[in-house]
DNA sequence: TTGAAAGCGCTAACAA
DNA sequence: TTGTTAGCGCTTTCAA
């Protein structure tokens, strides 16, 4: 206990100096700064890392928002974020929002109190503008395509995976391809239906299956794919968590895949490889690691789009 | 911008009817109140936190330490901590340390520098000595058996849940079992150990399988399973992201479940049902709520255990 | 190389 | 109901 003070006074030198032999600073002589490292010692000192957050007017810590801490998408991310975070000595801050507006607005607002540096949005609720508001108190980053000029972001082009997954499908002699997504009006639901429409020119509704990001949502479009009098003979599915569910399901109702329906994942997730599900790899941790940089980097806004690639099993 | 003294002197009143307002403390006349908050709002007043924090004492920040965060069962704790905090105003502060001690005492530390309340450890690499010194500087909750007085504690009786699953199988006529486990010094690992020798007395090392924590893991158990000259027809697997990933192996190497080898999980992971695992259900959800109710009441130290189910589907 | 002093911005006990 | 004052504990500029 005890503050920098006791530490002056039982060293005999001014808290100043205390603060240069704690911080590492040049310019203290040899035995003021072991007296100082005596005193501290003997003290068991130990600094308020508030007071240090409050002197210095910022914190080292990064805040992140995700809809579902232990989904494996976000999770994933969330651990390249951790790794780089340890790596580089900053603190994280998590906010799992559920997908709702006001969790977002209280996690934005962490910037603005000064509670974090910067903030990694992995899923965005709010409005573009108003997320760019909060750029002045500090770095934002975005995982979603993104490219002005106060908000840094990292992505997966997901326009270009999906319409590769589709052409991929449609040169193996599929034409009737139904794909599942989380929400219609999320961001990345919008650019797959403008990949199916470049590849297709036309979406067949009842073969777009929304609600999609868990293992029993898989379940549950099998169950609905099943029931189509039409059914689609290739699915491209939102994750390959939503994709072991329906491919178990399918089985368990007596189809074959792929000779009933192709299946074509996203993540590669460590169960797609045990399944035989062909995917579209995605460097997520990665994503995770770069989006920290960013965060970090406040000064230099960049946009980077990494890399997807496609690994061919058994479920097309 | 701005801070507090600007707004009291815009509105006209002191720092601490400005602070009284901003808290919505009581004795505070209506037109005074007004003023404050003209102000405030005209000056786009944001109040640091910092210097809340470091005023009070207190930072309503509580500090998560996990080995992975994206490993579902860590995971699934820390959604319901997560889901805990953000009902009660709290923030989470998270570290992962992969199972490094030096992970975990950067997290304790975070609590002698008060940057949080408490701490919770959902999985502990120290001795429980050195953890327990840490308790001076606010709460610690365990996520692992413990009656001391200093930490509270809440956890699944791993070493029943072990017993009734060994008694499930030998009821049902198997009296050669294996199990995977973590690591051989883990703590539910000895658990596990003497469940077994209580149940069949004596433990034939060869079945007994570490480094089991992912579906690789299980993927790769599964081979060495095949290998052994007197293979176990039942096997105890860690949790259900290892069991998928040796009944999917297994599978693929021409043998059947049950029949060959009878599969037990543990979690009740959503990925049990649709491969029809028989598995533990682990309320961890749940754990992580009680445990955040834990952090946030350091004057009751509690140890609670939480019930476990089995669930009873294909795989036995 | 060192210390004094002025912050950083907010809270709360006390007195009025 | 309000203001004064004394912190909370550390950093950093400036002058010596």
């Amino acid at each position: 206990m005890g503050n920098i003070h006791d530490i002056a006074r039982l060293a005999g030198v001014s808290a100043s100096t205390v603060s240069r032999v704690l911080n590492n600073h040049p310019y203290v002589s040899t035995e003021k700064r072991q007296a100082v490292l005596d005193a501290a010692e003997q003290l068991h000192y130990e600094k308020n890392i508030n007071a240090v957050h409050l002197s210095r007017g910022k914190t080292e810590t990064i805040g992140v928002i995700l809809p579902y801490v232990n989904h494996p998408y976000f999770g994933t991310i969330l651990s390249g974020i951790a790794a780089a975070a340890e790596e580089n000595g900053f603190k994280l801050m998590i906010v799992q929002t559920k997908y709702d507006v006001n969790q977002e607005i209280d996690a934005l607002n962490m910037m603005k109190l000064k509670q974090v540096d910067g903030l990694i949005i992995t899923s965005r609720e709010c409005p573009i503008e108003m997320v760019e508001d909060y750029s002045t108190y500090g770095s934002i980053v975005l995982c979603e395509a993104w490219t002005g000029s106060q908000m840094s972001s990292v992505y997966i082009n997901h326009f270009k995976a999906f319409k590769e997954a589709i052409t991929f499908l449609k040169d193996r002699g599929h034409s009737k391809i139904g794909y599942t997504i989380v929400r219609v009006d999320g961001k990345s639901s919008i650019a797959r239906r403008n990949a199916y429409e470049e590849v297709f020119h036309y979406v067949r509704d009842e073969w777009v299956f929304d609600n999609s990001l868990t293992i029993e949502d898989g379940v549950r479009v099998a169950g609905e794919w099943k029931e189509l009098e039409k059914r689609p003979t290739a699915m491209l599915i939102t994750n390959d968590f939503v994709a072991a569910g329906f491919i178990l399901e399918c089985r368990r109702l007596g189809f074959q895949i792929p000779g009933d329906v192709a299946v074509i994942g996203f993540d590669n997730h460590p169960i797609a490889a045990p399944l035989g599900i062909t995917t579209i790899d995605l460097p997520l941790q990665r994503l995770g690691e770069i989006a920290f940089q960013q965060a970090i980097s406040p000064t230099e806004i960049t946009h980077q789009e990494v890399p997807f690639t496609i690994v061919k099993r058994e479920s097309v």
